[in-house]
DNA sequence: TCTGGTTTCTATAGACCTATAGACTCCGCG
DNA sequence: CGCGGAGTCTATAGGTCTATAGAAACCAGA
């Protein structure tokens, strides 16, 4: 891709990430050892400490990967002219295919995060938190403009819109061969109309 | 309760396995040790050692104390003679109120059971199995009713409502003073019914 | 009080894990 | 060719973990 911008150490550092994030999603941190990553890497166990200070920041580093993009396109979600119903697809296109072209580190971003010491997930909270943010207001904008019912709590619709998605992500990080498309048009039209005729 | 019926010994076991649940609840397996599981029994290390052989048999008692009475009551649901909506309503209910109810064990379950070897998890698998084809029941019911549309699918349905019962369940075990009436309220109005207007 | 069974304790073997230190290899450049 | 830095290797210190063995405490009934 744009090989000739990135140094050596930054695309081995990026297959480092890639390993680790691998790892770290099939036996969770705690199970995953150094040795695991290094194996999976082709390096010995010692040397992933050239890239990485500690184990933890290894995790830190998978999850800021796993989550970045991320919320930017979220970001670009938001701010396009699209209407309301385009733009929930888009959504949820956009978290579930995630959990493909991100290599796992996604998952481990929702699933592991929580064991980074306080100090360390500061900065993720906030990119977690501006995601869930910038959904709550297509929510909240998409009432007033009646396309959403006035009674929906935007605050619960954001968290069940994201739940589904990585409920529906381990699915499809344990199933490659899921239509990721037939379930993002699933998951939108229960989003949108329920299951009730 | 019914502690003359059970032995001493059976209600150690019982505390050690919530001792247990707890401390896998909130560290993961691998990152919970038997020493932190012994101390919050108020026991020695090595003490555990006879109520489990291993601390992976530790893991099995957690996830079938976890989803074993959970499922008798999806079984009831299914059985009852209630409407669609009322069964849906009791559904979702009987698994959010479970993350109160049995002590971190469900969460366990849903996170941590993969890290059981495959012979270990057959039992669990065939409990999980009933329980989402209950609920796909519950649904094929009533669609041929006429209560859900008929291009929904039964499976994606079953699968969505427990992705987003667990989701919503991660939150409860954080957060102690969230309204679970409210919270079954809004999920079951958006599986009916959806966010649009 | 003595006895046998049950439960818990102490101590430890043996494995594994993280992180570090220092040596080694490789490669581009003068 | 010789040098210097980048990247990797080996070896290991120091810690923690699981599981076991055998001693100790406890307790009910004869």
């Amino acid at each position: 891709m744009n090989a000739p911008s990135r140094s050596r150490y930054d695309e081995q550092k990026a297959e480092a990430v890639k390993a680790a994030a691998a790892e770290f999603a099939s036996k969770g941190y705690h199970g995953a050892s150094t040795k695991d990553i290094a194996a999976r890497l082709g390096v010995q166990q010692g040397s992933l400490y050239y890239y990485f200070r500690s184990k933890e920041d290894a995790l830190l580093e998978v999850c800021l990967y796993g989550i970045r993009d991320y919320v930017q396109r979220m970001e670009r979600i938001a701010a396009d002219g699209q209407p309301f119903e385009a733009k929930l697809f888009a959504t949820v296109t956009s978290h579930l295919s995630s959990y493909r072209s991100t290599n796992e580190a996604l998952k481990v971003y929702n699933d592991e995060r929580l064991y980074l010491p306080p100090e360390k997930r500061r900065n993720l909270k906030e990119l977690g938190s501006a995601y869930r943010e910038h959904l709550e207001g297509i929510f909240d904008q998409a009432i007033a403009d009646g396309v959403v019912r006035a009674d929906v709590d935007s605050h619960f619709a954001a968290q069940t819109v994201i739940g589904i998605c990585n409920a529906w992500g381990d699915h499809i990080v344990r199933e490659p061969d899921l239509d990721l498309f037939d379930l993002t048009r699933k998951c939108t039209d229960l989003l949108l109309h329920g299951f009730a005729r």
